[in-house]
DNA sequence: TCTGGGGTCCTAGGACCC
DNA sequence: TCTGGGGTCCTAGGACCC
């Protein structure tokens, strides 16, 4: 048996837990440049917010329900989410954490009361944290999930399910007529895996609820799709094909891409900004001890601006030597750059992606044609590199990101117009000193 | 005026091999 | 004029997730 943990609005129940003054009103937690809703508390919801929605659209709410935006604070969110999956951990033998606000637990070889053990561990985070989840519990990962957006509606919306279910919903122990029922009310796009464009085109071909789904014909569905809804549909009717996975891989691709306060034109800024970001996927690499076959980097006009002549070029810099150096990467990133820059256009936005990861050290050797100190030289090289970088990361841990780097990425000037707005952002209540909350007597 | 930032997997099609 | 039959690997693009 599977569960699935999963904190309500993570973002703004975060926000509430220090500032209690915002539970019960419509609150939204703004992206990057305080430009689309990314969270939404219920009341929000209610107002009509759309997932992803621009601000701007929404904005004439804070007058009209008193809609209150704030920037998004990752830093919180970040240590809120590792204290949380901490504490569900303590519940079953084995834990994926799946997102910053989800995990699965795999409870194979645990018996007893489910329900109750879900009730409690939503109880104790919900105490030492302040977050309020759901929980759902299945016999595979896509009926748990399942089992949670039922807990999760039940409780938001009296009525769609039944009361039972509210916060904490076990598919697996209910009788067939009951689990029937409940896949009769709930429409195929709510289930795992099945998006907009699958979900459309399920209802075309007169597949509308999850029961109707669980009933259609596996072969065709095969034909029409992928082996990806195969799967699905097999989790759905209990076939376990995805399992916990408690060891993380290393990611494949690490990215880092950011749109700018402000359109961006010339060179110069740009190659401080794609410096900027080819130090902090550099820095990511090192984390996970991965070293990088190749550099991409890009950079985009904005599709929304109609009249604004559109550039958007993307250009793969493959390296001679996997490496995980801030010095390379930004080198080849700069080198990129510069060859696709094009004076004249508005640029929004852009992004270095690191790909062909592999393990740092499971390095090609290379045949030495010449005289074999070429080759000692490297290595010496190598490990004067690898200190260095170990150096970097310690200081920029000690005194905060950005403190040391290369120089092409120094913020030439306090007011960079690229630098992204953040008017909204709330203190970083548990992870700095000189923010944590004052209480007065 | 103002529109996020990460990731994963699968498939089709082209280049290339013998 | 007629023009094979297997493979593999890589990439781009599309779907999905949060």
């Amino acid at each position: 048996m599977f569960a699935l943990v999963d904190v309500n609005n993570m973002y703004v129940s975060c926000e509430r837990v220090f500032r209690p003054s915002l539970v019960g009103r419509p609150v939204v937690v703004l992206s990057n440049n305080d430009g689309c809703a990314i969270a939404r508390s219920n009341e929000a919801k209610d107002l009509g917010v759309k997932m992803a929605q621009p601000w701007f659209q929404v904005r004439h709410l804070e007058r009209e329900a008193g809609l209150i935006a704030l920037s998004a604070n990752f830093e919180l969110y970040g240590d809120m989410s590792s204290r949380m999956m901490t504490l569900a951990a303590r519940y079953a033998p084995r834990q994926e954490v799946y997102s910053i606000d989800e995990c699965f637990l795999d409870f194979e070889g645990v018996s007893g009361d489910l329900v109750g053990i879900g009730r409690d561990l939503r109880a104790t985070v919900l105490q030492w944290t302040g977050l309020p989840t759901s929980v759902g519990f299945g016999p595979t990962k896509t009926l748990a999930k399942l089992a949670n957006h039922v807990a999760k509606t039940a409780d938001r919306k009296p009525g769609s399910y039944p009361a039972a279910l509210a916060q904490v919903c076990d598919l697996g122990a209910m009788s067939r007529a009951e689990l029937d029922d409940v896949l009769r009310v709930t429409d195929v796009g709510d289930v795992w895996g099945i998006g907009r464009k699958i979900g459309a085109r399920l209802h075309e071909g007169g597949i509308r609820t999850v029961l109707d789904l669980v009933h259609a014909d596996m072969a065709s569905l095969r034909r029409q799709f992928s082996v990806v809804l195969e799967k699905t549909v097999l989790e759905l009717r209990g076939t376990t094909c995805l399992s916990v996975e408690d060891a993380p891989s290393p990611n494949q691709q690490i990215m880092c891409s950011r749109s700018f306060g402000e359109p961006v034109t010339g060179l110069s800024e740009l190659t401080e900004i794609v410096s900027q970001f080819a130090s902090r996927v550099a820095e990511k690499a090192r984390a996970q001890q991965s070293a990088a076959g190749a550099v991409q980097v890009f950079i985009t006009t904005s599709a929304f601006r109609k009249r604004d002549a559109q550039h958007g070029p993307s250009v793969t810099m493959p390296l001679v030597r996997p490496t995980a150096d801030t010095r390379a990467l930004v080198g080849a990133a700069v080198h990129a750059l510069a060859g696709m820059y094009r004076p004249g256009f508005n640029y929004v936005k852009a992004g270095v992606m690191l790909v062909d990861l592999r393990p740092q050290g499971q390095e090609q050797g290379e045949l030495d044609l010449f005289t074999g100190a070429a080759e000692q030289e490297a290595v010496a090289h190598h490990q004067d590199r690898s200190r260095l970088m170990g150096a970097l990361d310690a200081l920029n841990r000690r005194f905060g990101r950005g403190a040391v780097g290369v120089a092409s990425a120094a913020h030439r000037t306090a007011h960079s117009s690229h630098i992204a707005r953040q008017e909204r952002r709330s203190p970083r209540y548990t992870t700095r000193l000189d923010e944590v909350p004052t209480a007065r007597a």
